[in-house]
DNA sequence: TCTCGTATTAAGTTGCCGCTTAATGATCGA
DNA sequence: TCGATCATTAAGCGGCAACTTAATACGAGA
């Protein structure tokens, strides 16, 4: 009789490069997996992969297996689900999936938080800049972004308005002057952000009276962690674009402020996207509420 | 997580009347189930079975539970199925059911046969002769029956046309001589196989011109098994109507004639019902191939 | 040619899971 | 009140499946 353990080592298989990498990412040794498949093709009298030179590939009959496992395994789980619903109880895998740094700085405490008011949840973040890349990559339940997105056709909820600002430090401040208007950027030093996706150096102002104008700044500086970025900003080495996130603190106390108050940047909002193959668990339901009540306080300070 | 395995152990379970009585059908001691089905409800934290006095009764969880494994396990098992045929191979459970004479007389030594002739098949053979109450008791794959059959609306298969005869032993003629037309027959003993659900006393006839009479005959003697009928037949004490496969090998060797051999009764024709579960499992369409091809050979030398 | 990564076979070990036995308690009917 | 059936708990056993280590073979790339 077909075991639904084999159907998950095959499938684990099935998205490995080589039986090596499978046992790698199993945690177990190349015999293990070697033998095991082995021992599945021996009960199912079937050849399910073959292994040549190069990658792993999955013959007719492996793929078939595969196709229709992944139906039998989710509805498995959904009903695993569903059961802990009912139970009333947050347990089970919960996989989240956040851009590096507004992961590492506000996902990762909540999550943090959360697992250890629920023993029995297993939570794994994993922190990628290619969010659509990871989605595929591997299995995931919710996905954290920032700022636009292309239509994905997957629910998603809001969970904090997330403004854009442009600041600097007193200091540089202090030395070089605020420019009073869009156009006197271009004679300030710049810092930005940039990532593969997108064109960081083109800023869409927004003025005062609902004209927009679109900037394009020559940065002096660049760097894809926001962070760095921000600490550049910090240091009054130039005027930088950032999240409200990010900067909130900044302002708040001092250390950065806000240039061209009166012009605003397209808002980059956080939102949770949901894989729709496990919205109605209770954990996810139960996290997302969480986030959605935690992430926006910690900008509700600033006006 | 949810092993499929306690899914198959519940399932068994929510179909017995009691803990004791699910164990003696699993082929273990009841400290087995007792321990196996609180160890399964602590892993989810939820009761699925109500055990006080009488029957056991599910809860609401444990009913939403067995509900959605039937449909998981059903799909786990035809995806065996279909691996099993894609490997050319005749194996797994192979459940049939039959009426009791024809079962034992007919079905199980071609059952045997091909199970011997396939290692890896599990046969099981339950001969009743409620078809419809054992259909309804377990799973199965296979039922054959002979005669007629109230429209089902399942698939089935013809595989032999089985007439109906009146026969007497040789004996039995020489001392009380031989019914010329049907209405003889009040005069004669008569030997019924009387079960619940026929009318086994009333003969409906066609003659050789095409007319039809119902004959109501007044048994001195009956048995709701059609071998002791049969026998009593042969020993000479009287007029017995029998299917064809049942007497063939009788009227062949002369120990029983046929009386009226003008006149017929309707036929009851042995067909294979199948479930529509299983339809496309190979060892389903081996075995009843196997049984379309033998079961009419026996009876072809009788013209 | 050497080395690294991969795949496989063989043999040995271990942990766990499911079972059994044994004993207790509860409920029901005779 | 006794006996029978059922359910449960506790403790211990055993088998087996999955894993490990060790050894071998193969190919590709430096």
């Amino acid at each position: 009789m077909i075991d639904i353990a084999d159907l998950r080592f095959l499938t684990a298989l099935s998205s490995a490069p080589s039986l090596a990498a499978a046992a790698r990412s199993l945690s177990v040794t190349p015999p293990a997996v070697s033998q095991r498949l082995a021992q599945i093709e021996d009960r199912l009298h079937l050849r399910l992969i073959e292994r040549g030179r190069g990658p792993l590939r999955l013959t007719a009959e492996g793929a078939f297996l595969i196709e229709r496992s992944s139906g039998i395994l989710g509805e498995l789980e959904t009903l695993a689900d569903e059961m802990a619903a009912r139970a009333g109880r947050i347990e089970g895998p919960l996989q989240v999936i956040a851009p590096f740094g507004f992961g590492r700085l506000r996902v990762a405490p909540i999550l943090s938080r959360f697992a250890g008011e629920n023993p029995e949840l297993s939570p794994s973040l994993v922190l990628s800049e290619d969010p659509l890349g990871a989605m595929r990559a591997g299995p995931w339940d919710v996905m954290i972004h920032v700022g636009r997105l292309p239509d994905l056709r997957i629910m998603q909820r809001k969970l904090a308005t997330n403004r854009r600002f442009l600041v600097a430090a007193p200091s540089y401040a202090a030395r070089f002057g605020l420019p009073q208007d869009p156009g006197d950027i271009a004679g300030h030093r710049v810092g930005v952000v940039r990532e593969d996706r997108a064109d960081a150096t083109l800023w869409p102002l927004t003025g005062p009276d609902g004209s927009e104008t679109s900037l394009r700044v020559h940065p002096v500086f660049a760097c894809n962690d926001g962070e760095v970025v921000r600490a550049w900003a910090l240091d009054g080495f130039g005027i930088v674009e950032r999240s409200e996130w990010s900067v909130f603190q900044d302002l708040r106390d001092g250390r950065l402020i806000r240039i061209l108050p009166d012009w605003s940047l397209p808002d980059a909002d956080i939102v949770a996207l949901l894989n729709p193959r496990a919205v109605r668990a209770a954990r996810i339901d139960a996290f997302v509420n969480r986030l959605s009540v935690e992430i926006p306080t910690a900008a509700i300070p600033l006006s």
